[in-house]
DNA sequence: GCTCCATGTATAGAAAACTTAACATGGCAA
DNA sequence: TTGCCATGTTAAGTTTTCTATACATGGAGC
């Protein structure tokens, strides 16, 4: 349904290098369900700004070491 | 409709100086209508993290400093 | 073998973001 | 005054994001 994003993520990198930490966890940590922070991680859509301010937050780092966008697809 | 966002931003601001920028001309460089600018401008929603990642580029700033989170509110 | 646990898929539906179109207002210049 | 332009509002509809539930798989340990 959701288009695939034109945006890149590092959470997959962040959660390991975080005490490998779970996908249930972080979910549960930024307050989403499980399916979603595994359709993000998989860039099936983009989240919305407050939720990818919630993850660079929880990783204590700034929301451009978690999501790369692209220079000018078009 | 969209419940008022917790993120607060500086596109006001940016737009003016960056040569009095319009709303219009924001709108159509990051491919949206003029409502969703001024929807996102008064805080009334917060945009997909795509539409935040145009914005800054627009202005050739960080995302940080177009939009801010609040330290945790709950 | 069996049972957890982390990960993944799928589907239906709710909620939020965004569009389209119409109309209103105040300022400014001809 | 008339006309244009930037800003703002409203309402209805579409698309995207997110939830809830259910089920599948592979690895680790008993």
């Amino acid at each position: 349904m959701g288009k695939p994003t034109k945006i890149t993520n590092s959470i997959r990198a962040l959660r390991f290098a975080h005490g490998e930490m779970t996908q249930a966890e972080l979910a549960e940590r930024i307050g989403v369900t499980r399916q979603t922070v595994i359709a993000i991680e998989h860039g099936r859509y983009s989240p919305s700004l407050e939720m990818a301010f919630q993850i660079a937050r929880v990783f204590g780092v700034p929301l451009d070491d978690v999501f790369q966008y692209p220079a000018t697809e078009n």
